[in-house]
DNA sequence: ATTAACGGAATGAACGTTCATTCTTTTACT
DNA sequence: AGTAAAAGAATGAACGTTCATTCCGTTAAT
């Protein structure tokens, strides 16, 4: 009999309510009620109601990771790098669309423009694999010259863009429609 | 002597508030304060909160059209249209930073999306100068050979997220990059 | 083996604050 | 004087957080 995770069933919860309700409409105590446990038991793992949600955050975050990096080839030329981080980055978006919208909330909260601020400011940190991509990409001038943050802008702007349409309902993606779209996003970028 | 423009001043500071605290840290009371005007008087103008939060977004939608529109020529091929309309949108959000930041804040919260959800399905009503340009473009065969939705992902996407960027000084764009910015735009859309 | 004591995890009612909205009073205009 | 507009204090609902109490698994003692 297994002991139950009772931080991951909170993080479970508040997944499912802020996306559904957004920040404003789940209250700690729906959270706790949807996890099954008491309201006060969710202070016993979070400090605060905004270190929950930073923390689910990052959270969410971590797993992406292992899953865009699976079967990514260092050596192999860069367009067909940056078409594999891509495909699979859109693919996680339609897969897990609670954890993309929730990461689009938070993004375009002060949480994530905080956020988001310190990661430009401070060590780069995570998105380590883009940075050293688009760098690479930069110095052998197979992309246009722009700063990096614009390129940036210009590959995941579409991304994101068409995974939101894709998760609200909008449209319906598939195979074939997920790599066009990911080519589109490379012809933004390539010189 | 002019009659002050309560409707407008009340306009004016939730804008403000809105945009630098979000819709979070925006209380009424500090609305009316900065508008100069008692707590009770924002009801006589609007009915409740929510109704001030759509009205305020319809208000900065309706201003952007004639400023895109002013000196659009129907009759010019369909890239210096396109080139046209993205370059005046990227101006305009970077001219308003306030508009830009508010317009972005509401279309990623409960408000925005209900709203986009009835745009989409409702009439078409305010989109139709994009919408005529890029049903155009599908049927010339100048654009891929996606649906409508996807195009525009394809080319707002990018424009938003570089908007974004700038506003939130992460990026100074200049002229030369603006147009830049835009003709990528149009590598992303263009077949 | 049984029971008693202990400690930390969990609980949820209660608290204090915040905030949208209402209501009564005051002001300004005709 | 009479009416419409404005003001801002009052109201009550909602919410995040706290804390005194309960619960439960483990240890220690008999």
């Amino acid at each position: 009999m297994m002991k139950p995770d009772r931080r991951g069933e909170i993080l479970k919860a508040a997944l499912d309510l802020f996306t559904e309700q957004g920040f404003h409409g789940a209250p700690m105590a729906l959270i706790a009620m949807q996890a099954g446990v008491g309201a006060g038991t969710i202070y016993r793992y979070f400090e605060s109601r905004d270190v929950l949600i930073r923390e689910l955050y990052k959270d969410l975050e971590e797993r992406i990771y292992p899953y865009i990096l699976a079967g990514y080839a260092e050596t192999a030329p860069f367009r067909s790098r940056f078409l594999h981080l891509g495909t699979k980055l859109l693919r996680y978006f339609i897969e897990y669309p609670l954890c993309f919208r929730y990461m689009e909330q938070f993004h375009n909260s002060p949480y994530g423009i905080a956020f988001r601020r310190d990661k430009m400011l401070g060590k780069e940190g995570h998105c380590d694999v883009f940075r050293e991509l688009f760098e690479q990409g930069a110095a052998q001038q197979v992309l246009k010259d722009f700063p990096l943050v614009i390129l940036f802008c210009l590959a995941f702007g579409p991304l994101l863009a068409v995974a939101r349409d894709h998760v609200l309902g909008f449209v319906q993606l598939d195979d074939s429609m997920i790599d066009r779209t990911i080519e589109a996003c490379w012809d933004a970028v390539k010189r």
